[in-house]
DNA sequence: TTGACACATCAATTTCCCTTGATACATTGA
DNA sequence: TCAATGTATCAAGGGAAATTGATGTGTCAA
């Protein structure tokens, strides 16, 4: 995962969680860490297919990976789901009542 | 705005957020209703792109539109904020602890 | 009724994303 | 060292989404 500005990396964040097929990993992974030859047979997904996705994921932070021997453990990152809960509730939240002048173009 | 499967209709708002001209037409929506025509302003974007985005955003069911005169003015949606925020709430709660024959594939 | 304005929609192009199958890489056990 | 296994990466193809410019639609004012 790159450094971006912020609302690029939201972008990226929801990105990462507008496809069904990394929504039922997230899904999957609430039981807790999974090895990609799990998520194969869970999710019914080819291998280098889920590669994929778990790629995206860890690159927009939304996951980690640990190797252990052979396989690789993938986990979820709940500080960055909070990260982007955050960014809805900050969305959700008025700013300051509009003036006047920002609608003077409609006359 | 149709119905779809739940995890469909979520990965359908989460790609209405994965856009960052759509982040920020909901950041400006922020303060409070806008008119295509102070949107095109705010964001520096052509009046065709903003409709696009809109029409995105109105599909998946952040943002509301009201006629009034020649003006059509977008407003947030919190309810639908509001969902994908709970939505991630339960991603990020663990499910059951992990039963030992789900990762029986991987002896 | 006509012209101007705000906005939506369309068609064409480009760009991006996803899937698939093949191949490369890493680790382990024989 | 070799074969098997788990995973990552790559290239090619198809399809979806974004951008642009042009055109269509509704509304108002003159």
């Amino acid at each position: 995962m790159t450094t971006l500005a912020p609302q690029a990396a939201l972008a990226r964040m929801f990105h990462a969680l507008s496809d069904e097929t990394r929504l039922g990993i997230l899904e999957a992974l609430r039981g807790g860490e999974r090895c990609v030859c799990e998520l194969t047979g869970t999710l019914d997904a080819a291998q280098s297919r889920l590669s994929f996705h778990l790629k995206t994921l860890k690159d927009a932070g939304m996951v980690t990976d640990r190797r252990e021997g052979r396989w690789v453990y993938y986990t979820l990152a709940p500080d960055a789901l909070e990260m982007v809960q955050a960014a809805l509730g900050e969305l959700a939240t008025p700013t300051s009542p509009r003036r006047k002048e920002w609608w003077a173009c409609c006359k």
